[in-house]
RNA sequence: GGGUCGCUAGCUCAGCUGGUAGAGCAGCGGACUCUUAAUCCGCUGGUUCGGGGUUCGAGUCCCCGGCGACUCACCA
């Protein structure tokens, strides 16, 4: 049973303080990083190392070990890489040498050694000195197979860290990814900012929010759903170039490609619009994909994705229509409820989504269109009725925009309505949806339309969903797979 | 919330129409100075997710519950 695993490791410890001088050692002076001792000596010959003795300090978790009498060969983990280490019973004193069964696979160490190439080939640290630092009380999983376990792997996720190393490399990935996106915008002069993750209101984006309380000041707040309405009000303020890359929280459903929370990059830019967010898009992700993946060009399961603009614009409005002319259905009908509700039924469409004639016709896109969009493409005209924050065109449709890959959205832009009356109008009618019975409807934010009345200067803006960008870039089916802690539901205690 | 599937040793998995729960890895003991899924000999290890039921007998069949995966609905 695993106790008696455990019991066994821990009896191996408690000799720890007398073969080693202590139990838990309080640090150890790391020299070198293993991934540049690989870096600078991997492609060196094997006799360069029998004529120069070069000594490396270093420590990391030992993930394999391989006793053979008098050799023992084990292998040292770090975040980067991985080294084979090399314990010979000449090199390292007698007694230190028995002091190895006091090891285990997981356990940490300190080790200062040479280096050497063995008949394979494989560089090699040769242990004169270790020193145990931590000890692993719990048995790894299987050094072949992994951890396979889907849930054990969210639930436990530095388990899968340790030991699936796709899984590691897949976060590394991100986190290059997310450094690329922040430089590129700091390159290009947007200054970085923090916007209040509890809010009064939620607002900034069509969705459910999360509730909570604040105790001191008696007030129920809502986790936010976007940063949207603040950034704006950095860009009444003068700053002219504003982004955030932070979480939003929305209580909805979850599954491969939802979260309920998320990170989203927005950003906003003064005297711009619509077409310098598409172009920044363009730019962002080509040197993004290049940074991470080193070409503009990657696959995702079989399917070639080109990140290299221009990409393709396609119209919500005009491929909605050419849907309703293939099927010999007169727009004009979509204004009675009835109708509409009829044709959902034939067509597979949600009722809920479809409850006026625009967006009957952003049903039919989202449905029949979007999934189809596998490069890169832009879709614009949306209406005015689904963009609550978005300035109009003319009557019918915004200046807005949303990028789909592999038929995901996976940003939305526009350029910001920054006429206060309009604004106020718009609120009116999202308030009106709310109460009659839309949870996802927008509250009437009356301070936001304050900070309209001071001036908000003609502005682009534009969100970018981190974590489904990181799964394009990293091949990754599901969302869970690209945030280290996805939420679940906890354990029931037994 | 609905549907389908899954849950067996620390890990990866077998276990057929119900008949004594098995293997590999890990672990323990032994051999071994170039191994790398090391090898060889021997050994240990189980509340079969939980609770009921049917049965002489349940990992297997039935019911209830838990958690997860996929999927539909909602959403980005």
């Amino acid at each position: 049973m695993e106790e008696d695993l455990v019991k066994i490791r821990r009896e191996k410890w408690e000799k720890w303080k007398d073969a080693f001088g202590d139990k838990i050692a309080l640090k150890f002076e790391c020299e070198n990083k293993i991934d540049q001792i690989v870096n600078d000596y991997s492609h060196k010959e094997k006799e360069f190392f029998d004529e120069k003795k070069i000594v490396v300090k270093t420590a990391g978790r030992i993930i394999s070990l391989r006793k053979m009498g008098k050799l023992t060969f084990c292998h040292l983990s770090q975040i980067k890489s991985k080294i084979q280490i090399l314990f010979e019973k000449n090199s390292v004193k007698e007694e230190n040498y028995k002091n190895l069964s006091l090891l285990d696979i997981g356990d940490f160490i300190g080790i200062e050694g040479y280096l050497l190439k063995t008949r394979t080939g494989e560089l090699t640290i040769a242990v004169e000195n270790y020193k145990p630092l931590m000890k692993c009380l719990k048995p790894l999983p299987e050094k072949w197979h992994g951890l396979q376990d889907v849930e054990q792997r969210y639930r436990q996720r530095y388990l899968d860290l340790i030991i699936n190393s796709e899984s590691k490399e897949r976060f590394l990935k991100r986190i290059k990814m997310v450094d690329a996106i922040r430089e590129f915008m700091k390159k290009k002069d947007y200054l970085e900012v923090e916007t209040p993750m509890l809010q009064p209101m939620a607002g900034g984006a069509t969705a459910k929010p999360f509730k909570t309380h604040h105790n001191a000041l008696d007030i129920d707040l809502f986790l936010r759903v976007a940063p949207e309405l603040y950034l704006k009000r950095l860009i009444v303020g003068g700053f002219e170039k504003v982004f955030e890359i932070n979480r939003n929280f929305r209580n909805e459903g979850i599954d491969t490609r939802h979260n309920p929370e998320f990170t989203m990059m927005e950003f906003y830019e003064s005297y711009s619009s619509m077409d310098e967010m598409m172009k920044l898009t363009e730019e962002l992700l080509c040197y993004v994909s290049k940074e991470v993946n080193g070409a503009a060009e990657i696959s995702f399961n079989e399917q070639k994705i080109s990140f290299n603009p221009p990409y393709k614009v396609v119209s919500l409005l005009m491929e909605a229509r050419k849907f309703l002319n293939e099927k010999g259905i007169d727009e004009n009908d979509l204004d009675d409820s009835q109708v509409r509700e009829k044709l959902c039924d034939s067509y597979g469409l949600s009722k809920e989504k479809s409850k006026s004639r625009m967006k009957f016709l952003v049903e039919v896109f989202d449905t029949f269109v979007a999934p189809n969009l596998i490069e890169p493409t832009f879709v614009v005209d949306f209406p005015v009725e689904v963009s609550p924050l978005s300035r109009k065109k003319d009557d019918e449709v915004v200046y807005r925009f949303e990028l789909y890959i592999l038929g995901m959205e996976v940003a939305n832009g526009f350029s910001e309505l920054n006429d206060p009356d309009d604004q106020r109008e718009r609120f009116l009618k999202q308030a009106k949806e709310k109460f009659e019975g839309d949870l996802e409807a927008m509250s009437y934010d009356e301070d936001y339309c304050l900070a309209l009345e001071y001036g908000l200067p003609p502005t682009g803006g534009e969100g970018i969903g981190i974590d489904r960008l990181a799964m394009i870039l990293t091949e990754t089916d599901s969302i869970r797979d690209v945030l280290l802690f996805p939420l679940l539901k906890p354990e029931k205690e037994k």
